[in-house]
DNA sequence: GGCTTGCTTGGAGTGCACTCGAAGGTCATA
DNA sequence: TATGACCTTCGAGTGCACTCCAAGCAAGCC
């Protein structure tokens, strides 16, 4: 597929097996973001944020001397794969069943391609849900723009 | 557009602008539904319905003699709308807004048309969404494909 | 030192969309 | 006429995904 190695996969709970474009605000090594900063990037709250870790969504997330957490680029590759996620209307807990198959290592990847693959059937249904009301929602604006110009 | 007159639309709240395919149960004339026969074809349950018509969102549904709903076709259609409005995520309380405009009559067409032509863009930006989460679907599955077969 | 800003925690609260329960009335069939 | 399925109302309860709060610690700055 791409250059990263099966390694990396499991190397650190991210699962970062296809690169998207990388536009993270720092490069890797300088990648030491606090919350507010993590906040500003995502559009997640501070309390979204820290109640994903507490649910078992994040990976654990690294702390400075003083306890406060420090995201890498890493956490913020997944934290927008759970963002598109999100929107699909999968369950938290199901995505948190998935950062569980993650943690587990590679071993858990055909669960977590099944996992995946049962996900992609329901955003291809909804798809055709929302193409559906699209329909009836053109009709009715049709109706409406027709009607009301006519009255 | 279409052969129903405008003054149907006012006729009575269940704004029937534009024919479905019109797939109901038994012809207009004996379309007095019980709520049961309602929960079989809709999939809605029961207290779904009663709770939808307490809050406003369906306009108000015939009685028998006893007291008892009896739903119309165009009760059904009105259902159908609002099953597929509420797919592409529109809150209860727009749903309920878009209701109290039906009930208000003509006058109001332009408001309508304006509220559904923003649900419009909502739904055609979810599909966007939609399609770019698939799009990142289908590299990690096709990543757990490949690495998952080849160790 | 005092102030402000930003962070920490656990637990409680919120808003939405149902979902259920209790108490009782109605209706078709045996 | 009695049984049981089905209906009514209103109010309370549920589950989800946050969202907020209080109390307290830490760092930077005047």
């Amino acid at each position: 597929m791409q250059t990263t190695p099966a390694t990396l996969e499991d190397s650190h709970p991210a699962d970062i097996c296809s690169a998207r474009p990388p536009r993270h605000p720092r490069p890797d090594g300088q990648d030491r973001y606090t919350i507010s900063e993590v906040v500003a990037c995502t559009g997640l709250t501070a309390h979204t944020l820290r109640w994903y870790e507490r649910i078992g969504l994040m990976p654990h997330v690294d702390r400075s001397h003083t306890g406060q957490r420090r995201y890498t680029n890493r956490d913020l590759d997944w934290l927008d794969l759970v963002t598109k996620l999100r929107l699909t209307g999968m369950p938290v807990a199901d995505m948190v069943r998935y950062a569980e198959l993650v943690r587990e290592g590679a071993g858990t990847y055909r669960e977590r391609q099944e996992l995946l693959e049962q996900t992609r059937r329901d955003v291809l249904g909804r798809i055709a849900e929302l193409r559906e009301t699209l329909a009836v929602l053109d009709r009715k604006i049709d109706f409406y723009a027709t009607e009301g110009n006519t009255r």
